[in-house]
DNA sequence: CATCATTTGTTCGTATGTATA
DNA sequence: ATATACATACGAACAAATGAT
């Protein structure tokens, strides 16, 4: 039936040990049992539980420790959505500000990156971000437009929309940036409390929807200092 | 001397084997030694060798394969450990211009870059990206010095130095980028022939050596209407 | 095409070292 | 200081894939 008889019996062990994991029956931060205890459980060799421990441990879901019990890791980068690549806003405290929300009755470029038909609305946001009382980027938001009557409700309270956008069921698959600069408009510079021409980190974003549709598409423009992106790559 | 009687045996296996890849004595591609010469060679226990082998080869540095001699990696990851990261020229002729290249008695930001002694030399060269006979990019790049020694003989040929690195068995594991933007200043204005102030992408850049120490620190600032910096997230 | 020696992969058992609580 | 935990290291045996004869 579940066809594993064929599989390993390491590579067994690291799947119950997943499983416990992800039903919660281990927290993260808890430790797991020691290796003598899964020994007697699953009745194994001592190598057998090392290696699917050693094997999670380098995935960086359990965390190992000479002398110390073995713990599930705190944050366990699932690895859903950061292969190496961070976005980091610098400041401590953090705030949004929406400018305008309206619905567009045209508008090409959105209209392609959307890949919408001609006659379909579009909804636009342009919000400011704040970090400790300062605005540190200038976003324009486009989405379609039964999207944006659900984004409107919340677009004030939260910079990052798509985990509310989650608890309305509204899934994201792929996100793609193109990270570029430019210069500060008169009106970006009077917004972000810069001169004109000032250098902006200008990410462009289209997110796809489990349908592989687009569901948003946005320009932000971000202060230098404060804002970090980073890429790792390889390892 | 080396202090390293007190490391792990197979620690030590593993820098012996990381030097024989280093060196050259077993080029990218080549077979090594199989497991059993191995522990003849250095009269270790199987366990040992293959911890070792193991370690590297989840560091993409040796490629096993059940049944088949272990081999050093051809070109280490160019797409399989990257997720989804395009940077592309824009343009159809390039060249590349060296304005200086020397060595640093004292900089003490890059020597903390390549983690170096006080006493260790930095290597400096700076560069002019050419695209279709206009400049798009400038690039201040810091190398220990024995890598510089041989940088510097193709420095002019090849922007991308790695893979002519490679050929010099000098091989990288993990590349970390940090993308901002900045405004040109009348020097870098003045090469890439726009005015001061200029917003230009800014890319810091530390490449890791196969022993995880840097063997590159360098900050490229490109032109943003010549150079995309893509980054796919999810599937 | 089948055989077979070689090579890596899996699993057991055991012993000792070393950091933690 | 002690018991417990993980880390290192040895040895042995069989399984499974490879590559050459």
């Amino acid at each position: 039936m579940t066809k594993q008889r064929k599989l390993p019996l390491y590579v067994q062990i690291k799947n119950k040990l997943v499983t416990n994991i992800k039903e919660g029956v281990w927290q993260p931060g808890e430790a797991i049992p020691s290796e003598s205890q899964l020994i007697e459980q699953y009745n194994v060799s001592r190598t057998t539980i090392r290696q699917a421990i050693q094997d999670l441990a380098q995935k960086n879901v359990l965390e190992t420790r000479r002398g110390a019990p073995t713990r599930v890791r705190n944050e366990p980068q699932i690895e859903l959505g950061n292969p190496g690549i961070i976005h980091h806003e610098l400041g401590t405290d953090f705030d949004v500000k929406v400018l305008r929300a309206e619905t567009l009755k045209e508008h090409y470029y959105a209209s392609y990156q959307l890949q919408l038909e001609e006659n379909e609305d579009v909804y636009l946001i342009e919000r400011l971000r704040i970090a400790d009382n300062k605005p540190i980027a200038f976003q324009r938001m486009f989405v379609p437009l039964p999207i944006g009557e659900k984004v409107t409700t919340f677009s004030a309270e939260a910079f990052d929309i798509f985990p509310k956008l989650g608890e309305h069921n509204i899934h994201h698959t792929n996100i793609r940036e193109l990270v570029s600069a430019s210069n500060a408009t008169q009106y970006e510079a009077d917004l972000l409390g810069i001169i004109p021409g000032g250098a902006l980190i200008d990410i462009e974003r289209t997110t796809l929807g489990i349908d592989s549709q687009p569901i948003e598409y946005s320009r932000t423009r971000y202060l230098p200092e404060f804002f970090h992106y980073r890429v790792e790559i390889g390892k």
